[in-house]
DNA sequence: CCCATTCCTG
DNA sequence: CAGGAATGGG
C-alpha cells in the first residue's frame, strides 16, 4: 500500500483542510473560495465529497478506499470525476471481492512498466507501488467512464485534481515516504489505522505539514529531507501520544503554585521511596551506557536522620531547549559532550510544542521525562529483581494517595519538574563552576545537596567529582602559571602578588568558571585564589617543585580553604 | 578492592 | 571536558 492510501482517512485532513491555498501558486486556474479546508467544509459539493469518502471509508474494500485519495493525489489524469456511481462499485468491489481484486490488479501491473515513473527516483519498491496507484486509478476510471458524474462532483473533482497536481511533485519525484503496509495486510486494518491515526491528529499536526510542506517545497534534496523529518515527527508524536495518554489517567506530584523553586516537598519516607524505586527501575534501561556498575550498589540507603526535599526536576536543565520550537530543525545544538547521552532524545523531541520553561521558553524537557517515565514503566529493574519490583507508575500513585500532594492534572504540560534527572545538563556544568567559587574539593554530601534534581548514580557522582577535578586542574595550571611569570618578574616580595578582580589571573579563571559574567564572584574565592598562587610562589622560587609531588603539599593547603556552599546552590536558584 | 585524585591525552 | 592510566588511602 502507498503513503496515500495508508493516508486514507488523513488525506482528507492532510491534503484538504490541512493544506490551504496558500500552498497553490496564485496562477491557480480555479481558485478555492479562501483555503481548501473552506472548501472542503463549506463547498456545497465538498458536502458530497465528504460524504463520498466516509463511505469509502466503510467499504471495507481495499481498492475503493484508495483509489479516490490516490487518484486525485497521484496521478496526472484530467478526468474521472468522482461520482455516485461509484457507490455501485462499491458493490462491486464488495462482491468480487478482494482477492479477485488483487489477481486484476496484478495482471494489469505485469502489463505495465515502470517507465511512467522515472527508474532513477523510484526504487524498485516504490515503483511497483507507484504502479498499483496508476492501474487503481485506470480501474476507477474504466469504470467511471462507463457512467455520468454529477456536476458538482466534477467541480469538486476539479479541486481535488489540482491539489494533487501540487502535491504531485512530493509525491513521486520524491520517493515520497510510503507507510510500509505490507501488501498482504488486511486493508481495513491499514484504513482502520490510518483514520483513527488522523483523527488523532489534530489541526496541529496540519499546521506543521504547511510550514514543513511550505518552506521545503524548493530542492528535492530539501524535499526528501522533509519527508525524512516528517516521518520522525510522526515517529515521535505516537510515542508522545502514548505517553500522554498514559499520564493522562495519572494525578500530579506538584503545584506550580507550591513549587516555586521547582521543588516538591513530600514526606521523606516516601522522597526516598519513590527515589530509589524510580532509579532502580530505570537507570540501567535509560543509561546503558552510563550505569556500568551493579545497580544494587547505586540504591541509595534512606536517609531517615537528613529528610530532605525531593526535587521532581531542577530549573537547571532549561538551556538544552531551542528558543522556539522549529520543526524539523537541524542545526548543531549546543551539545556538550556530558550531555551526549541525552542528544538523541534532545534532538528527537526539540521540535516538539508543548511545555514551557520558567522563562516562558518551550520547554521540551517535558517529552524527554515523559518518555522517561514512559521507560520506567515498562521497563523494570533487571539487575536488582530482588530489590525493587514495584513499578514506577503505582509507586506514583501510592504516593498520590497522600493529601501532603496537591493533584492538578494540567501540571505536567505547565511544569514538568516532576522528575529527576538521571544526567547532567550543561546547566548543572554551570552551577558547578560556579559552585567552584565556593569549594575547590566539594564533598559527595555537598554534591547531593547542590544537586539534588539528580539522581546520584555511581556515574553521576563520579561524573561531577571528575568535573571539579578538571576545575581544579585548570585552576592549579593557571596559578602554576601566573606564579612562575612573576617569578620572572622583577617583582620580588610575595606579598606583592594579589589578585583581585582587574588581575589578568582573575579574569581568566573568571572566563573559565563564569564565562557569562553573570554571577558575583565571592571575595572568598579571590582570597583563596591569592593564597593559592602565592604558595606556588613560595614553592616555586624555593626550588620545591623539583620535587615530583611538590604540588601535593599546596593541594591540601587549598583543601582546607573551601568555603561552605551557600544556600542558593543547595536550592534552584541557579540555571 | 573501591574510590578519589592527579596526570596525561585528545 | 572526558577517558584512561597511575597512585594512594581506606
Amino acid at each position: 500500500m502507498s503513503f496515500w492510501s495508508k493516508g486514507m482517512c488523513s488525506s482528507s485532513d492532510v491534503c484538504l483542510a490541512g493544506c490551504t491555498a496558500e500552498h497553490l501558486p496564485p496562477s491557480h486556474p480555479d481558485p478555492p473560495p479562501s483555503n481548501l479546508g473552506g472548501f472542503y467544509t463549506s463547498h456545497k459539493d465538498g458536502k458530497n465529497i465528504k460524504g463520498l469518502i466516509h463511505r469509502i471509508e466503510n467499504t471495507a474494500s481495499g481498492l475503493s478506499c484508495s483509489v479516490p485519495v490516490e487518484y486525485n493525489l497521484s496521478t496526472g489524469s484530467t478526468r474521472t470525476p468522482l461520482s455516485p456511481v461509484f457507490s455501485s462499485h462499491y458493490d462491486w468491489s464488495l462482491n468480487s471481492g478482494r482477492q479477485a481484486k488483487r489477481a486484476r490488479v496484478e495482471n494489469i501491473i505485469k502489463g505495465i512498466t515502470c517507465t511512467d515513473v522515472a527508474p532513477n527516483q523510484l526504487e524498485e519498491t516504490g515503483c511497483v507501488c507507484a504502479g498499483e496507484e496508476r492501474v487503481e486509478v485506470s480501474a476507477l476510471h474504466q469504470r467511471h467512464v462507463e457512467t455520468s458524474g454529477t456536476e458538482s462532483l466534477s467541480e469538486s473533482h476539479r479541486y481535488l485534481r489540482e491539489v494533487r497536481t501540487k502535491f504531485s511533485p512530493i509525491c513521486e519525484d520524491e520517493k515520497f515516504p510510503r507507510w510500509s503496509v505490507s501488501s498482504e495486510a488486511s486493508t481495513d486494518e491499514v484504513l482502520s489505522k490510518s483514520c483513527s491515526e488522523s483523527e488523532s491528529s489534530s489541526g496541529k499536526i496540519h499546521q506543521e505539514w504547511k510550514k514543513a510542506t511550505l518552506g521545503h517545497l524548493g530542492s528535492k534534496p530539501d524535499r526528501a529531507k522533509l519527508m525524512a523529518d516528517i516521518l520522525k515527527y510522526e515517529l515521535t508524536r505516537a510515542v508522545s501520544r502514548s505517553v500522554d495518554s498514559i499520564f493522562k489517567s495519572m494525578p500530579l506530584v506538584q503545584t506550580p503554585t507550591e513549587m516555586e523553586n521547582s521543588e516538591t516537598t513530600l514526606p521523606p519516607h516516601l522522597a526516598e521511596c519513590m527515589e530509589d524505586k524510580l532509579r532502580c527501575g530505570t537507570a540501567e534501561v535509560l543509561l546503558p551506557d552510563v550505569q556500568t556498575e551493579a545497580l544494587s550498589l547505586v540504591v541509595q540507603k534512606p536517609e531517615l536522620e537528613r529528610p530532605r526535599n525531593f526535587i521532581l526536576q531542577s530549573t537547571s536543565a532549561a538551556p538544552l531547549t531551542p528558543k522556539s520550537p522549529i520543526f524539523f530543525s537541524s542545526e548543531p545544538e549546543q551539545a556538550s559532550k556530558q550531555d551526549n547521552i541525552t542528544h538523541h532524545r534532545r534532538h528527537s523531541f526539540k521540535c516538539l510544542p508543548g511545555g514551557c520553561s520558567e522563562g516562558g521558553e518551550p520547554r521540551l524537557d517535558t517529552y524527554w521525562n515523559l518518555v522517561k517515565v514512559k521507560s520506567k514503566v515498562t521497563s523494570r529493574s533487571v539487575r536488582s529483581p530482588h530489590t525493587h519490583t514495584v513499578p514506577v507508575d503505582q509507586v506514583i500513585l501510592e504516593s498520590l494517595q497522600l493529601p501532603h500532594v496537591k493533584l492538578e492534572p494540567d501540571c505536567f504540560e505547565k511544569n514538568n519538574l516532576y522528575m529527576l534527572n538521571e544526567c547532567l545538563t550543561t546547566n548543572h556544568l554551570k552551577k558547578a563552576k560556579l559552585m567552584f567559587f565556593y569549594t575547590r574539593y566539594p564533598s559527595s554530601v555537598v554534591l547531593r545537596m547542590c544537586f539534588h534534581d539528580v539522581q546520584f548514580t555511581r556515574c553521576i557522582t563520579s561524573q561531577l567529582i571528575k568535573w571539579f577535578s578538571n576545575f581544579r586542574e585548570f585552576y592549579y595550571i593557571q596559578m602554576e602559571k601566573f606564579a612562575r611569570s612573576a617569578l620572572l618578574d622583577v617583582a620580588a616580595d610575595v606579598r606583592d602578588l594579589t589578585v583581585s578582580r582587574e588581575s589578568e589571573l582573575f579574569r581568566s579563571l573568571n572566563m573559565h568558571y563564569n564565562k557569562a559574567n553573570d554571577f558575583q564572584v565571592p571575595d572568598r574565592f579571590l582570597e583563596v585564589a591569592e593564597i593559592t598562587l602565592r604558595e606556588f610562589y613560595i614553592a616555586i622560587s624555593m626550588g620545591k617543585d623539583r620535587d615530583p609531588s611538590w604540588k601535593k603539599t599546596i593541594y591540601k593547603v587549598i583543601c582546607k580553604l573551601d568555603s561552605d556552599v551557600p544556600p542558593e546552590f543547595k536550592s534552584h536558584h541557579f540555571g
